[in-house]
DNA sequence: TTTGATATTGATATTCATTATCATTTGTTA
DNA sequence: TAACAAATGATAATGAATATCAATATCAAA
């Protein structure tokens, strides 16, 4: 729930242990940018140490969520998906729903619409997903 | 895929058959007009007739998605809500993260904005969801 | 260092929503 | 009404997310 910049920091703060196998999924995590699933990130993470479990994967990823330095985005068949987050940046998503696709844009304009949305709700914003759903250059009929 | 005005419409169209579930389950689901989750709307349908099947309820919901007049909403927790959709109208929502709360807003500026973000990448429209999360006033701490 | 309390790991089991299967029943058309 | 295709409902299968638990690793304090 807190925002400390790094993930050492965040253990050292909850008092939890630094581990090998948490510094490898981490590193490998925040060093592609991707929108990894848990499995993914598991089969990808096998290279480095074919030892990691798939339950050590998932955990890994909830405390990154809960670090602040990852977010889950359910685009569409119920699969979750884990992307990393920038120190105090945010960005919305255009799928494209033949390819795949996942395409990140920031809008200031709209951010600042739902601020006053909210606040015409009586609502205090925590967070907004905004996903367009469509199709790409590449797969339009 | 199309979006005739009756699910009976929908039904002749598709080839397929009426049957009193079918009536059933979709004038219940569209004379209420809740968020409901399958588990929801199989439980409060067993008190018109006990006999409708959990799969029946489910398939019928996925029916009425595809016929346009409901749309499936997944908020948080991974389960997915159906709600139905008037003709010609769209509406995002603002989620309570302590009570669940859920209340539909619609915003014009945030759709052309949306609409303008997808052609500056090249993506033709077809479905977008804006998801407010925070706290209602009544939750607030 | 070594110890000991405590957290972590990894294999596996469990849960739960969704979807598929299939024998039986029902609706529709000729 | 008969014949065929589709729908139903019970249940099984699937698959992602989470829980369990014995074995192991981490780290602060002695």
């Amino acid at each position: 729930m807190s925002s400390p910049k790094t993930f050492q920091g965040y253990l050292q703060d909850k008092g939890l242990k630094s581990t090998h196998q948490r510094d490898d999924i981490v590193s490998y995590f925040l060093q592609k940018s991707k929108h990894f699933t848990v499995k993914e990130l598991y089969r990808e993470v096998q290279n480095i140490d074919p030892k990691i479990g798939y339950a050590t994967v998932h955990r890994t990823l909830k405390l990154l969520v809960d670090a602040g330095l990852a977010t889950e985005c359910r685009f569409s068949g119920g699969i979750t998906r884990f992307e990393s987050v920038k120190e105090g940046e945010h960005h919305d998503h255009l799928v494209c729903l033949k390819c795949g696709k996942i395409i990140e844009f920031e809008n200031d304009k709209i951010e600042q619409l739902q601020i006053k949305v909210a606040k015409e709700h009586n609502f205090t914003l925590a967070d907004h997903k905004c996903v367009l759903y469509g199709y790409c250059s590449g797969c339009r009929e």
